[in-house]
DNA sequence: CGTAAATTTGATACGTTTCAACCCTCGTGG
DNA sequence: CCACGAGGGTTGAAACGTATCAAATTTACG
């Protein structure tokens, strides 16, 4: 590696703090700088759609959405999930187009912004850029962790880091993180996690009967999950078992 | 070409319009409007470290590199590759540390420019936040259609899906797409599609003998590719053939 | 309640990995 | 000049994991 670190300037740059504050004071802050859109949404609600002319942002305030991409060949996978205080509606800022749908898997509340509103706004606000830029960038950094989990592991490793980052998503907004509501059927799941619903389904009961997870007396769609951390500790058992490949 | 109609009247917002203009435009508003470093890096050379501070966005003018992520449990993956015009830094802003090494794959040039400098310029010149806004939007869409190829299709498809992606990223930059010179090993290219060596060794074999691709007389990291539509037309084959799988 | 959808579980088929052998090229040094 | 070794690449046979197909069972809902 013949290049050096790059020529850094001795002062510290205000470039380098963490964007954004806490989830809370973000959307504290772009209510009172936005004329935000409130309004309900409820399960089935597609508050994005492919194709669409890209106008508005969205930052949801509560409930849960997922974001369902379309392939060239007709297939559509679930590209992701989010949660109270993530940023919806990103990928139409490049073509002027979105590119996926956004669902709304359960009853939640949608702040939406016009995107050039936002911008004038910007001008004389600097944390709001600060808060646009950092949910970008966290939804780049997310995307590829994701990427990174979801492509590479074995079903029993894929399967339960799904749930682990699910509730590490619950977790970084406060939320309970012993016991998920899963929105989704195993068929869902298995489409995002590019696995079949036998497969999602053999896992679960593989994980229930490590006791990892248990499922829920009035139904298999609640899980709970004692100790969060043992979802990573299967993960890497997972891979020390499979995985003697390195590089 | 609208890249600098931000602030807009209400009812036709210039959200809608693509961002950025032309990449030959967006480089040369680059270098017009800020004051960007100018380097040239050989195949090796690490531009950005994980764990590092985040200071520095950088926008490459030739060259070509790759993302390197680490997983939690220390293996490594090539998470994209990155071409002219394409920007490297943005998993950096949001926690202030980047995530990911970015390392050349053959000599290049790469302007940088500091993230504060950046944003102290951009609120003069909105084609700046408008370039700046496009990138991001199209890393957060180009990852996520990487994600559906490379998670979902046959090892067959994916191959031929990753060569398409490339020749296509090539024709968009007005590069020659009939041939490809791979400066990545087999062993790259399988740790960034999830496939081991051998079956990528595999599958540009019998990308060959379909006539699909040909090798250099001289080298196997030469590729030929005669019509780059084939490559689109062979995945769909593959999907055709194995998946009767929808929703 | 009754029916359709969702889920679980098993047996088998298929695709990819693993392990192993061999080939090729290139640079080095005897 | 050729022998040699190392790294990259190709190809085959067997092992493994997941998909597929096919039930049986449970759950959701009008």
């Amino acid at each position: 590696m013949s290049t050096t670190t790059l020529p850094t300037p001795p002062q510290a740059p205000a470039a380098a703090a963490p964007a954004g504050g806490s989830l809370t004071e973000m959307l504290q802050m772009l209510r009172q700088t936005l004329p935000m859109q409130r309004r309900l949404v409820h399960a089935g609600d597609v508050v994005v759609q492919s194709g669409q002319r890209f106008e508005w942002l969205h930052v949801l305030n509560s409930g849960m959405f997922k974001l369902v991409a379309l392939t060239a060949d007709g297939r559509e996978r679930i590209s992701g999930l989010y949660f109270k205080g993530d940023w919806l509606g990103f990928d139409g800022i490049a073509s002027g187009h979105h590119t996926c749908d956004a669902v709304a898997m359960d009853t939640g509340e949608l702040w939406s912004v016009r995107y050039d509103v936002l911008l004038d706004a910007a001008t004389s606000c600097p944390a709001l850029v600060a808060a646009l830029h950092a949910a970008m960038s966290r939804e780049i950094t997310r995307d590829r962790e994701s990427m990174m989990a979801l492509c590479t592991l074995p079903a029993d490793a894929r399967v339960a880091e799904f749930l682990r980052q699910w509730t590490q998503a619950l977790e970084h907004r406060g939320q309970r993180t012993d016991q998920l509501r899963m929105s989704m059927t195993r068929a869902e799941i298995g489409n995002h996690l590019g696995l079949t619903l036998e497969t999602v389904s053999r896992v679960l009961s593989r994980l229930e009967r490590a006791a990892i997870i248990r499922f829920g007396e009035r139904s298999r769609r609640e899980l709970h999950i004692a100790e969060p951390r043992a979802l990573a500790r299967f993960v890497e058992a997972s891979l020390a078992r499979t995985a003697p490949a390195l590089q």
